[in-house]
DNA sequence: CCATCATGCGAGCAATCGCTCATAATGCGA
DNA sequence: TCGCATTATGAGCGATTGCTCGCATGATGG
């Protein structure tokens, strides 16, 4: 009696479905950056991808995993970014760190402005998949090591609110700007880094 | 020959629109409450206010005329209320006035907080109308008077980026933790002060 | 060369939604 | 009471869209 096979499926099979899978996404992507949400289908999307609409359907069960799938992407880069940057600079000041961070946050929001909001907006509407926890955690996870090695630099130990704050902060912040205008202004890394460093450092004195 | 009238007509009948068009309003405000933008449909919000699709028609060209008064509502309100609370701090310190913009900020929030997000939605996706902007001014122009009148304690002098600033800060906080439960957390007004109070006093050390 | 089966396809179903228009109701002056 | 003008009504049109399902395709193993 033979065993049931449980080794991955020959290689082209596997691979063809990998490279759909990509083609999907990228073309979810383009749809998105150049069209926002309307005008964001499941029809157009395949048709740019250049596969059909059942195939699609075949890789993701509905719209919303396909469209959970495209900002659990941008958040697992924007979390690597970020543990990346914040390791980069161990030994640096705070001040430096937090500059590298915003000129990425910046980097990142106004590469795709369309997409960036657009993922932004789905994302409060969406029933929040574990995966995507786990880049949210992993973010602040590495803005919490951050904010320990400077420890002294700021007004009070680090808590947990304070980096959910910063993050949300910062974004707000440049994602104001990106809707304005399709380059950033020169004094906005600036702003963000004045806006965090306000925050994490200044003591409000007692009423 | 006799004269066009231009005068308004009848108080009956003027009476009879302005209701209409309030109860229309109210029943939009109570769909987008508590469906959030999916289910604000123009059948639904007719239903509701118990008026037929075509009346809704008659005061409101088209869907995105009703959602445009609706913010513009909204943004009234909230301009008239900052307008006023500056007012009323006169002679008070920044960081009193800024307590009370944040309690004020906050509660506006939680009072309705899917209308809030939704509308903050479709304002960036509709083309902004005249009177809206008017409202955006009329906060700028009352925060500007604010930073001005303490412009000693600030660490450096009021720019117009700064009110925009503090604007997304403040708003951007507020609207994190009003995702995210029903009751603003008790340190939401001290997180929103430490934000704007640290972006407008805190000196960034130079690099 | 055939049988099997995973995969790809796309016409089209069903549901939704913005909006119209022919008709009915209503109020008002004469 | 009648005629007119204004306003209210809601069935339903046309367009969109998420998604299905029956069939085609082509690779694989025998």
């Amino acid at each position: 009696m033979p065993r049931i096979d449980l080794r991955p499926r020959k290689s082209p099979r596997q691979a063809r479905s990998a490279d759909t899978v990509e083609t999907i996404l990228a073309a979810a992507t383009r749809v998105l950056e150049s069209e926002s949400l309307a005008g964001f289908n499941t029809n157009r999307v395949a048709e740019v991808a250049g596969v059909s609409v059942g195939s699609l359907y075949q890789y993701f069960p509905n719209k919303s995993a396909l469209i959970a799938a495209l900002i659990d992407r941008q958040q697992s880069a924007l979390a690597q970014s970020i543990e990346a940057c914040v390791a980069a600079h161990e030994g640096h000041s705070l001040l430096d760190t937090l500059y590298a961070l915003a000129d990425l946050g910046v980097e990142q929001q106004y590469r795709r402005p369309m997409l960036s909001a657009a993922l932004d907006h789905e994302e409060t509407r969406l029933p929040l998949e574990r995966r995507l926890r786990e880049s949210e955690q992993r973010i602040g996870a590495a803005v919490m090591s951050l904010l320990y090695r400077h420890e002294k630099a700021l007004a009070a130990s680090p808590r947990p609110s304070d980096v959910q704050d910063i993050f949300v902060i910062a974004k707000a912040l440049i994602e104001a700007d990106a809707m304005a205008g399709r380059t950033p202004p020169p004094d906005l890394r600036d702003r963000v880094v004045r806006a965090l460093w306000g925050y994490l450092t200044a003591k409000v004195p007692q009423a």
